[in-house]
DNA sequence: TCTGGGGTCCTAGGACCC
DNA sequence: TCTGGGGTCCTAGGACCC
């Protein structure tokens, strides 16, 4: 919540248009203004839709072979996913992005949030901050964009949504700098079920209330949403008044939670091909839990059947393998997972799909941190500085140089008033060769 | 006759996001 | 014939404790 006196915040929110699909449009040139749709694994469905596929009316995640008719009579091209490509060209984009300000949020694959307020006065305003990034990532990249700006996260949201619908608004739309009126007018045209954070299930039950309109929920009491739906829904009240509930999240918190799963192309009944699978899983599941420097504690190994095979008999099963040790190696991680997928297989069942979770996370140990588990100094702060004295001795004085960690009143108590000679970030510390 | 009550922790499941 | 692969947060309810 905004407290008195804190510089008013303002959010953009940049999200590239159709982003797979624009993807493969950069290195296909021919292919703009082709109707064209982007697959998911195996050629499922559609995970993206050019604009006139859109336009079509084909919804996201419609399997292809639903919409088949329709691609032979509007001449619909369809291409299987490539997320190497698509997660390089994320990356070229938060780079543009970075330029115009430190403080952005990467929020998914292909939209980030900056928080602007501090470098808009180099601008004439918000709309033509807005247009320079859009210029500079097409030019940069090739791909196009559109820019919502608002007082907190969910209104940026809502500018991006009308930025993208309306024509008028090029491609920018700030909501911050509207005349109320309009911004009323906008709200009460737009269905609930567009805000951010509204799913299908809740717009229904908004609308058995009678709140239909963006503009509906922004009028009700926060606080009655609360009791009826919960703590999300009252921030969202509150985030539509224009009142920031939700902050920049500049550095992405640590998974707790790694999933590697996958659908099989075609029916898998044996053994030997899950167990390839789930072993394949896993060890996915490992190299991605490395890249985050964590360990798990437990893992989860499921199969399940094809739900949408009604009359086949059914076989949705999991079971969690705790490890006596947390643990980031493929091999200790794979057998794991095996064993697991031993006690839940069943012969003569048409598996459809496999994976493995990872749960329990922890921030793996450094050699620093097991050095002082070790020595039983931790929290102790007469031994603790002996631990540190004896690495300065190795590594020379320079190295531990303050104490980054609690308040220095904080450390003071804890090391009988001794100044902050020491750092507790051990991640800092060099490691002994 | 009459069987507490409050707290924490954990898990499953729902709802939502892209 | 053919139907994605990740994630998050919140809540309710059960187990357990004193």
């Amino acid at each position: 919540m905004n407290q008195a006196g804190q510089t008013n915040q303002l959010f953009a929110l940049v999200d590239v248009n159709n982003f797979y699909v624009s993807c493969e449009r950069v290195f296909a040139p021919k292919l703009e203004d082709v109707p064209m749709v982007v697959l998911s694994n195996n050629d499922g469905c559609a995970v993206a839709r050019s604009a006139e596929v859109k336009a079509l009316g084909v919804k996201m995640g419609t399997p292809w072979f639903q919409m088949k008719d329709l691609a032979k009579k509007h001449g619909i091209q369809a291409y299987s996913s490539n997320y190497t490509l698509y997660g390089d060209m994320s990356s070229r984009v938060v780079e543009v992005l970075r330029k115009f300000t430190p403080n952005l949020e990467v929020y998914s694959i292909d939209e980030s949030f900056l928080q602007i307020e501090t470098v808009l006065r180099q601008y004439v305003d918000p709309t033509s901050l807005g247009q320079i990034i859009k210029q500079e990532v097409k030019d940069t990249t090739g791909l196009p964009v559109c820019v919502g700006i608002g007082a907190s996260k969910t209104l940026a949201k809502l500018a991006n949504h009308l930025a993208k619908k309306y024509k008028p608004f090029a491609g920018v739309c700030d909501i911050s700098s509207m005349a109320k009126e309009e911004l009323y007018q906008w709200m009460t045209e737009t269905p609930v079920g567009e805000v951010w954070g509204i799913g299908g299930k809740t717009a229904k039950k908004l609308k058995d209330l009678k709140i239909h309109s963006v503009f509906d929920l922004m009028q009700v009491s926060p606080q009655a949403m609360r009791q009826q739906f919960g703590v999300v829904i009252e921030r969202i009240c509150y985030e539509l008044r224009g009142v920031s509930c939700l902050q920049l999240e500049e550095v992405a918190p640590a998974k707790q939670q790694i999933i590697s799963s996958r659908s099989f192309g075609k029916p898998v009944t044996s053994m030997e091909e899950l167990a390839e699978s789930v072993a394949t899983h896993a060890a996915r599941g490992a190299e991605k839990l490395r890249s985050q420097k964590s360990v798990t504690g437990a893992l989860t190994v499921f199969v399940q059947t094809n739900p949408h095979k009604q009359f086949e008999p059914q076989h949705h099963q999991s079971i969690t393998v705790a490890l006596s040790d947390p643990s980031d190696n493929t091999l200790t991680l794979t057998t794991a997972a095996l064993k697991g997928l031993q006690q839940i297989y069943k012969t003569g069942f048409k598996y459809k799909k496999a994976g493995v979770i990872f749960n329990l996370l922890a921030d793996k140990p450094t050699m620093q941190q097991s050095l002082f588990d070790d020595m039983e100094v931790k929290g102790k702060s007469a031994g603790l500085m002996k631990a540190l004295d004896s690495i300065n001795s190795r590594f020379g004085n320079a190295v531990i140089r303050t104490a980054a960690a609690g308040t220095k009143q904080d450390w003071q108590m804890r090391s009988g008033n001794r100044s902050p000679n020491y750092t507790t970030q051990w991640d800092e510390l060099p490691i002994a060769r």
